[in-house]
DNA sequence: GATGAATGAGCGTTCATTCAT
DNA sequence: AATGAATGAACGCTCATTCAT
């Protein structure tokens, strides 16, 4: 697990920011800090201020690191995506079947986030909950041409692409790979927000994952029309 | 059709505005002016200041309609689901059969919205630009839980219950009507954005609407899967 | 009563108000919710919007009566003093001896308030927990010259005028009349608060009304050193 | 005289301040100056604005120090009361005799200010003349209960106290000895100012300081009243 | 005489950012 | 490399006030 570990380990576009902050005590802080307080306050209501404050330093301090909070979130998500891509990958090792891998890969990606104990200064689970919510304002933002430039959507791009493959695989005449993939990874997102705030808009099933059933469904329907 | 507009006109809750902006010139202006510029700038970069200047009128004229720029945009989103409920109900008028009613539901929903000239001061097109990439801001927001208890949402949710019940119409044993629709209106949106910004995450086909062929086949392919 | 009630009646300074607010229902309707509100949100909270909310008018309707607020205050404390003193003028009707007519005043001047039921639209009580706590905002202020010379104070400096008279009927050559009448009007009102906020700078007494005690006793030996 | 005002240094809780004003040259602008300005414009019309605008700064920096005005005002006004006690410790310093002792508080808390070299940021005739006027807008504020509880009127206790206790010491069974100290310090301050502006509430007698006259009389006769 | 609508002005506050140490 | 201090710029909001009806 160890040498899997270093080989897939999870590497960040160094244009995101300007300091590394795995490279240091403080840059560690300001990344578990920034995903506690954006996921207590919401991207809006979070500022470089209130980071500094809770973790005792100063604005400029993390300005060595983040041109802006836009870029800290940008780099929030591309690890998250990174990772995403990471899980899928360990998830997949030895699988051959290919209606398998495709059906852990939908498992991964609408699945229930848990805690992974590997990368100590990540709550995945908030981070999770961030890229819920906050990842549109990335995606469907102003700037998005200007960040996409620059590749700092690859991740994203990247694990859409890696399952778009999958399909491929199985249904080299599926016409719609990326859409179907892409829209299951946000819808999946909106879903489990929607589970708690708003449950007219879902059919939420007590006791079953309800957004993996409804998107396996829709994988199997949609790729399997005439099996049986 | 005139009579059919009186009794289908829509109707916005009276707790979004202080002061309905129908009712007066000023207010129509702030409608139009702010759809313009909430497209142009996006809705971060949307100001209250910015916006009396367009419209040579002043911030504290503004808040006389509106509590704040969120209300505003609430406002504008809730006025969009209304209309695409009226857009539906006028598509489905005199359609009987349950798949033909359910496919002019799709196109409604997942098609490419045109000017509608029935509304003057609301440029429909650029509304569904907004509402495509800031309407998540209301709808994964850390406010929902209050602008939905006060019925702000309801437009959406209606629009919604009724495709659904399109669904349920067909194939009463389907699970999941409601994860449906609202996963195809929101990733149709995002798909749209992502053709013009982000074509690997799309299957862009030249020259046809691949978002609403799209979402079609899925509905298709989900909820007939023996039909042949 | 009835005659003695219309010879005392209260008579304002026009100067203070552009319309009389005794000669409508809505300028009623100001005096009385402005009493309630300046007392529950103290002066510089109130505003006119608040309290042409509170009686459902506008702001434009109580622009008719006062030229702003500080002139509704000043209203309000004229109306005070002018009251204190026919309050006065009654507890001293019929008495002769000088001392006791002092002793009466001072009841007056330091004494707690009671409700007036003569005055239907003003709240004795709470008038005179905000003359207590605001008047200092018309006497001490930067516009103190200005609303002096047109009269405005001529309620407050009689009623000082009249008790330093039975002063000097008791004894012609105390130095300091004036000074001692309107430190003891103040200085009742200061203590008053403090017994309830800062007690630390008074010596309440449980059970007794400390502060008219504390004031009739500077009265006494100030004025009666060789009495005994 | 060096050590001893080492010793007797003023000390302000640091609650009042985000930044202590002493600590850089900006915060000792910011103290000299706004004395000056509320003294010239009073507390209403005085804004951290126009504060900045005068020291060629910005409110940004000015909120470094204060939270707002009100608790800048609350800094300056326990400045003041802290230097009163300062003041009262050196003048009753190697004297020994009760009644020396308590006239001399009267005469430091009833006299007239004069100007303090030892500190030369603040302009303590200003500043009395600010607190005269101002200070009523903390000691009677609605705030008062949240300004008092931290501690910040703690300095003006301490000064009521303090003469309070020499009060006690002469006649140890007066029952009111907080509330004469109190209504004195206050009293005066109100005097002197209609003394200047609403002449017909004082007794100003041409060339003596009727203020201390006045006062030290109250003190000699309500605590000596058998004394001859 | 009372009100509805609108507005000019300015306040308090915060933010993102830079500079000097 | 990290921080302390300072600041320019703008935002959100409210107030007092006026005008037209």
């Amino acid at each position: 697990m160890e040498n899997l570990h270093s080989k897939l380990s999870i590497q960040i576009n160094n244009k995101v920011y300007l300091k590394d902050p795995e490279s240091s005590e403080l840059g560690k802080l300001i990344i578990s800090n920034s995903i506690d307080l954006i996921d207590e306050l919401g991207f809006d209501e979070f500022t470089f201020r209130k980071l500094a404050a809770e973790i005792s330093s100063t604005e400029a301090s993390i300005y060595r690191y983040f041109i802006n909070k836009h870029y800290l979130l940008v780099y929030l998500t591309m690890w998250y995506w990174s990772w995403q891509e990471y899980r899928l990958a360990i998830s997949l090792m030895n699988i051959d079947d290919a209606k398998e891998r495709l059906k852990r890969a939908v498992n991964c990606i609408a699945g229930q986030i848990v805690q992974d104990s590997t990368f100590s200064q990540v709550n995945e689970i908030k981070l999770a909950r961030i890229v819920s919510s906050e990842s549109d304002k990335i995606l469907l933002s102003k700037r998005i041409d200007e960040v996409n430039k620059i590749g700092l959507i690859k991740p994203y791009k990247d694990l859409v692409e890696r399952v778009a493959l999958l399909i491929t695989d199985l249904r080299p005449d599926y016409k719609y790979p990326h859409m179907l993939v892409s829209t299951i990874i946000e819808g999946a997102n909106h879903q489990r927000f929607y589970a708690e705030h708003l449950p007219r808009l879902t059919d939420v099933v007590e006791g079953e994952d309800t957004v993996t059933s409804f998107f396996t469904d829709i994988i199997n329907k949609t790729l399997h029309p005439d099996d049986k």
